[in-house]
DNA sequence: TTAGGGTTAG
């Protein structure tokens, strides 16, 4: 469309919308227009303005009409762009002022096309651009991010002669820099004959963005003059690089500080994590009686979050209210936020129900603070509330699910995600694979690893530490490995990992290789560390070796043994059938030992059969933790292998008088993607026909194997006959059967179970490799068990 | 004659 069609087109809409017979003679003159129009305070009124120019001819007048186009789109705020357009489009001949004026509106509403298209309409009238023309047009481009465009208006300005203009040129280097093209940049910033504070600038913030830190320091350190903006910058760049003590540095070193001084290392800080640090530094920006405004009252609400300080986040937004800046989105969002991560759910909710136009953040927030508190459902009724969900509400949610052990829920939702096309990120993936990890669900938990690897994702540190443990707790040490290789950062965690998991899956050696291969690679260990350790030691029954790395816990690397470390021991002692060395280690304790401790023990007394201190330990566990099922049954069970059934029935009425339940035994299989779980004698599986006849299949081999089964662990004073129908149909062994059905070989069945597998179930299970050939892989509470050709790869020793 | 400007930092 041609200027002179859209004229045409638009003098008819202007006319029609502007009171064209006005109540007064129409008087307005040159000398009171300006008079007029900063009186003017209502769109009718504006009207009336512009129907006295029409009327009166002072319309066609192009000062008369510049001002009317300045008033229009910058001073009036009730006159929307739509009819400032309509005015423009209905003038006969405007200006080169006039144009830049338009321009000007749409670049500062954010519509730089619309000023690059009146660019055009003024080439093609011969309207005279100017050296203020430019200036708007790169910056148009510079909002469009487009350097092909800015190029091309660089070549504009070039061949106008105006590339001595030190505006245009600060102008075209901002674009260059902002659309990412920084040698451009640097090129005109070194030919450019004029430079000014605003050109070096210019030119720093384009490294600074870049996070080019070798530049902007030459550039910074070249400039002829120190400027605060300039100053500001380096902080800033040198917080998101991590170099706290340079910004530190630099901050001190200013002669001159203003606001975003001090709120560039308030949030250098925040980004680091030194949220103490953010926090005394504002109180001291507050000393110096500094201005604070809305930028950084975030950044300090957001060090509140992170401290869980409730009580300085209240006076923070006593003070925002003060200086009346609640009003801000960001604040909102930093003030629901920090509630919510504080635990003050209810103050979150009261904020976010009485905020309008809340963003993304703020729903966010309130998802994570509900689950936080531990309100599942709220959390997710808010989130299916949601119109627009981000990756960050998809995670957050998923997260929560695998936080509070709901794990299906957790994998449901992720296939929800992918349904839906949003891409996960680290720390999405890092939920899904735990949950895989608890539900043994091997083969989804490969396809996200294949997933990861196929979209190019990052295995950061966090992410490959949860894929080695996932491997390792369901048995696939080699995966586990190939991960750990592929890894990158290595941090501690991935170290540990790697050395529970070898522990874990009964290679003690290899743990224990893994270990002093970490020290070498100069990677300190910590607590977590040692557990894996003196697990390893534990499953082999190294005790010297155990003691020594206890020991060495202690005198090399000054770790405090905390109760699972005694714990280890304990047990080692204990298994090894020291008992009195395990009791005495207990009572050199300096903390009070745990259930867990005593626990072992009372293991260990069953296993080496000391009926006197098993039912002393028995005793004083089940005092210790009236409510723990495992410890009654355990004891229950000393007594039972003894023949003591008056004793059995004891513990088992104190079981009943206290409420105590007995967690049933479950076994869970994973086959075609579906996770079956089964009860001990549980009948409620659809295929459980041809379990049964696997099962008696199962019983005849393994008779023929020379199998007799163990009815010491049946703790119940019925018949041997009995005994064995009951141990036979343990839930390790219905989910055996079903594997041996489902599962094609040379797959390994692979079983999680709940409790520790029983003796009987593990006798079972070496006997089913031999007898049909088949790897079995059970995981218990405990640890591992490879089964092949007839033997565990925990030898026995568990 | 009168009128209009750019850039950077938390």
């Amino acid at each position: 469309m041609t200027l002179a069609t859209k004229l045409a087109h638009l003098s008819s809409t202007i006319k029609s919308s502007v009171n064209a017979k006005p109540i007064f003679k129409p008087t307005i003159n040159l000398s009171i227009l300006e008079t007029h129009l900063q009186k003017c305070q209502s769109f009718k009124q504006f009207t009336q303005i512009l129907s006295q120019m029409i009327l009166t001819g002072l319309i066609a007048d192009t000062f008369a009409s510049s001002r009317l186009i300045k008033f229009s789109t910058d001073l009036l705020p009730f006159i929307d762009m739509s009819y400032s357009f309509k005015i423009f489009a209905f003038l006969e001949s405007p200006n080169g002022f006039i144009f830049n004026t338009m321009m000007r509106a749409y670049i500062q509403r954010n519509v730089p096309q619309k000023a690059i298209c009146l660019y055009k309409l003024m080439l093609n009238n011969n309207v005279g651009v100017d050296n203020y023309t430019y200036p708007l047009l790169a910056q148009a481009s510079a909002l469009r991010l487009s350097v092909f465009e800015g190029k091309l208006i660089h070549d504009h300005v070039l061949k106008a002669g105006f590339d001595s203009d030190v505006y245009v040129n600060n102008t075209l280097i901002n674009m260059y820099a902002v659309c990412g093209d920084l040698s451009a940049a640097r090129k005109l910033f070194d030919e450019s004959p004029v430079l000014d504070l605003v050109s070096w600038n210019s030119i720093l913030a384009g490294y600074v963005n870049a996070d080019n830190v070798e530049e902007a320091k030459f550039i910074y350190n070249k400039m002829p003059e120190r400027n605060i903006i300039a100053s500001n910058s380096m902080i800033v760049l040198f917080g998101r690089k991590g170099n706290v003590a340079e910004a530190c540095r630099l901050f001190k070193e200013m002669p001159k500080k203003d606001l975003v001084s001090w709120s560039a290392l308030i949030s250098c800080y925040e980004q680091n994590e030194m949220y103490e640090e953010a926090l005394v530094l504002f109180m001291n920006m507050i000393d110096h009686r500094v201005m604070v405004d809305e930028v950084v009252v975030v950044s300090v609400l957001s060090a509140c979050a992170n401290l869980t300080v409730v009580k300085t986040g209240t006076s923070v937004h006593a003070l925002a209210v003060k200086i009346g800046i609640e009003c801000y989105i960001n604040l909102q969002n930093a003030l629901i936020h920090m509630y919510s991560s504080c635990g003050e759910i209810t103050t979150a909710e009261k904020l976010f129900d009485a905020g309008h136009n809340l963003d993304l953040i703020s729903w966010n927030s309130m998802i994570s603070g509900y689950l936080k508190c531990g309100s599942v459902e709220k959390a997710r009724a808010l989130f299916d509330a949601m119109i627009e969900k981000d990756v960050v509400s998809w995670s957050t949610m998923i997260s929560g699910y695998a936080q509070h052990d709901q794990f299906s829920e957790t994998l449901s939702l992720f296939m929800e995600m992918q349904h839906h096309g949003i891409r996960p990120d680290e720390a999405t993936l890092v939920s899904v694979i735990s949950a895989c990890t608890h539900l043994v669900a091997l083969d989804q938990g490969k396809w996200i690893h294949a997933y990861i690897r196929k979209n190019g994702l990052k295995i950061n540190s966090i992410l490959g530490t949860t894929l080695i443990d996932m491997y390792m707790k369901l048995g696939c040490v080699d995966n586990a490995l190939e991960v750990f290789h592929g890894t990158e950062e290595k941090g501690v965690s991935s170290w540990n990992a790697l050395i529970i998991g070898f522990a874990m899956n009964g290679l003690a050696d290899k743990s224990l290789e893994m270990f002093s291969e970490m020290k070498k690679s100069g990677v300190t260990p910590n607590e977590i560390t040692f557990v894996g350790v003196l697990g390893a030691c534990r499953h082999m029954g190294l005790v010297d070796e155990g003691h020594r790395h206890f020991n060495s816990m202690i005198q090399e690397h000054r770790l405090e043994p905390n109760s699972k470390h005694y714990g280890c021991m304990v047990d080692l002692l204990g298994r090894a059938g020291m008992l009195k060395e395990a009791e005495e280690l207990i009572e050199s304790m300096p903390m009070s030992p745990d259930v867990a401790t005593w626990g072992a023990l009372l293991g260990a007394c069953k296993k080496h059969g000391d009926h006197e201190m098993g039912e002393r330990v028995g005793r004083k566990l089940v005092e210790l933790q009236p409510d723990h099922d495992g410890f009654h049954v355990l004891l229950s069970n000393i007594h039972a292998s003894k023949g003591r059934w008056d004793d059995v029935l004891e513990v088992r009425g104190m079981m009943v008088r206290r409420g105590v339940v007995k967690i049933p035994g479950c076994s869970m299989i994973e086959a075609n993607g579906i996770i079956h779980e089964f009860l001990a004698g549980d009948r409620t599986h659809p295929q459980i026909n041809e379990i049964d006849n696997m099962l008696d299949e199962m019983a005849k081999k393994l008779k023929l194997e020379g199998y007799a089964p163990d009815t010491l662990e049946v703790a119940f004073d019925i018949d041997q006959e009995e005994k064995e129908t009951t141990l036979f149909r343990h839930s390790e062994k219905l989910a055996i059967a079903f594997g041996l059905i489902t599962i094609s070989p040379p797959n390994p069945i692979r079983i999680m179970k709940n409790l520790r597998i029983c003796n009987d179930c593990h006798t079972a299970a070496k006997f089913i490799s031999r007898a049909f050939d088949r790897e079995i892989v059970v995981r218990d509470r405990h640890r591992f068990h490879h089964f092949k050709h007839g033997s565990c790869s925990c030898m026995d020793f568990w």
